[in-house]
RNA sequence: GCCCCGGUAGCUCAGCUGGAUAGAGCGUCUCCCUCCUAAGGAGAAGGCCGCAGGUUCGAAUCCUGCCCGGGGUACCA
């Protein structure tokens, strides 16, 4: 059971709904936000919005319904402001046991007995190169939102899935065949110094083994020297790594193929298969799944993973962190799926281009041209958490412009050193508090304003975790920290917790224990390591 | 052509499931360390929320059209 205590706007809506019933005699929700402290702890708009159905001047209903909550013990004053919101300001002890009810897990859902299965998978990139910084971005955002999946009692897996025996594979060998002065192409595809690198290590191999056995070893190579280390540095850890290979040999091929025939979906035309995804809602109505030579085309493994996803698997949702590249192909194959499995959920986020600017002009990366800086090259210049901080900092379907100066130069202007300086101040007290031997108290009795804020803020943890976790912006997370960090510096400033009488600095210390908790928390799901002192 | 994303302070961006005086960081300008780390705090200046219509008691937010920027759009992957 939820207690009152975790939610207070959600108990809050609770009241005013009853409240609503009880004066008006009807069903309407009301909603109750936390949006300027100016306007006491929460705000509604509840009798703007009954003002039509009622038939009745907003102002009026609102003074009603203050009245209401004004008798209600948890609720230390209920006014009506401006055309009709009522401002709502909760009573000291209501804090006081809040903060008491704080428990460590907090943030933590309790799992259900039968959790939803939830597949998300990110990065992806295919094993023809180092990750890029785009892929770095979608990596981080596709991890901590598996993180606020799982607070919530999802039963999370992450999943990298790549093809390393594609024509790229190919354009990739023959790039290095290229490299080592073996081969003569007018467009090679890759270069760089990884090509170079990879030329060199296998110059002897390049002449003595076959194609199909450099592939392995190439991919591998990149693989295992590249990718994988990039991807451990950026702190992400994958349950699963899935090869589109895997499709033919367990049959998931075949299978998809036998499905789609029996739903009437594929038809015939110019010596090819083609798949008709227009019923599923599809603006491009059809799309190639088997060349006229015979090959499937690169869409039909994507849908075969899918059929993989959900029917071998049984996955009940599955979540694609894309790529601007990859986003196109997207409404094709959830046209299928959506024909396939309509209780099934097929659902995408995506990231938009980074730009990274260095010396303030933007620095352009791609595989192709092989100027780029790697994932391990940044995160050695700036700090994984540092990396990780920025790209979460901005919605992902923004444009972002990545400043590399900035980021190792300045750091100290970086908001993440912002907010990981108030889990560093708040260490600080602890640390001398035990220094001076002065122990922490078991409750509080008394509240100031700006401790009241700072408990507010922490309350509203579980509302943003579960927004996050519908509406996967998990840029959100990064602001709400600022703002924590913010009401944390500011306290700090106005109340030297050392030179309170013992009593009083027994109580703060109670506080800051429970706080610190909140913070390792908060620090744990955007995927962060807290620094006790800087 | 069609599809996706963006256009908000000098710069980089929040806010967009409609609500009060549109916010933050950086930059600029004041003030605050005998005091738990000043990597901080308090304050000032800075805005036709791309443009034009529409819906609404109320629009940065929803709808339509247009303008500008980025990306995508093959029987390539």
């Amino acid at each position: 059971m939820k207690s009152k205590y975790n939610h207070p706007s959600s108990y809050l809506s609770a009241v005013l709904a009853s409240g609503i019933k009880e004066l008006f005699a009807i069903d309407a929700e009301a909603t109750v936000e936390s949006t300027d402290r100016r306007f006491g702890d929460f705000q509604s708009n509840a009798a703007l919005q009954l003002q039509k159905e009622l038939q009745r001047a907003p102002r009026d209903i609102a003074k009603e319904l203050a009245e209401y909550l004004s008798n209600i013990k948890e609720v230390a004053e209920a006014e009506v402001a401006g055309p009709g919101f009522i401002n709502i300001t909760l009573s000291d002890d209501y804090w006081l046991q809040f903060m008491s009810n704080l428990s460590d897990d907090f943030g933590y859902h309790e799992s259900p007995e039968q959790s939803e299965k939830v597949q998300v998978e990110f990065i992806s990139a295919n094993p023809t190169g180092p990750l890029t910084l785009g892929n770095a971005r979608g990596g981080f955002i596709g991890d901590v939102l598996s993180n606020v999946l799982d607070t919530q009692g999802y039963d999370v897996t992450r999943e990298y899935y790549f093809n390393d025996a594609g024509t790229q594979v190919s354009k990739l060998l023959e790039s290095v065949k290229v490299e080592a002065g073996l081969l003569e192409v007018e467009d090679r595809q890759y270069s760089g110094e990884y090509i170079s690198k990879l030329a060199q290590d296998f110059k002897e191999k390049l002449t003595t083994e076959d194609d199909a056995t450099l592939k392995k070893l190439l991919t591998k190579t990149i693989f295992t020297e590249y990718i994988q280390p990039d991807i451990k540095k950026m702190n992400i850890e994958f349950d699963e790594w899935f090869n589109e290979t895997s499709l033919i040999e367990d049959g998931s091929f075949d299978a998809t193929m036998d499905i789609l025939r029996e739903k009437g979906l594929l038809f015939e035309r110019d010596g090819a298969q083609w798949l008709n995804t227009e019923r599923g809602g599809d603006p491009r109505r059809e799309r190639v799944f088997i060349k006229s030579n015979g090959d499937p085309s690169y869409f039909a493994p994507d849908v075969a993973y899918h059929v993989n996803i959900f029917s071998q698997r049984r996955f009940d949702r599955a979540i694609k962190e894309l790529g601007p590249d990859h986003v196109a192909q997207f409404p094709s194959v959830r046209a299928v799926i959506s024909l396939l499995y309509p209780d099934k959920k097929l659902e995408m986020v995506t990231h938009q281009q980074l730009r990274l600017i260095k010396n303030g002009q933007e620095f352009k990366m791609s595989k192709r041209s092989g100027q780029y800086v790697t994932v391990g090259e940044l995160i050695d210049r700036v700090g994984a958490d540092v990396a990780r901080w920025f790209m979460l900092m901005r919605s992902s379907d923004t444009h972002m412009d990545f400043d590399l100066d900035l980021a190792e130069e300045q750091s100290q202007k970086n908001p993440f050193w912002y907010v990981m300086y108030a889990y560093v101040r708040l260490n600080a007290i602890l640390r001398q508090a035990r220094e001076r031997e002065i122990n922490s108290a078991s409750e509080m009795t008394t509240i100031a304003p700006i401790e009241k804020e700072m408990i507010k803020q922490i309350a509203l943890l579980p509302d943003l975790l579960d927004t996050v976790s519908r509406t996967y912006e998990v840029h959100k997370l990064t602001f709400y920290g600022q703002e924590f960090a913010r009401l944390f510096h500011e306290w700090y400033e106005e109340i030297h917790v050392l030179d309170l009488p013992q009593n009083d600095a027994a109580q703060k210390l109670y506080m800051l224990e429970k706080i610190k908790k909140m913070f390792e928390n908060y620090f744990e799901i955007i995927g962060i390591e807290p620094l006790e002192s800087m």
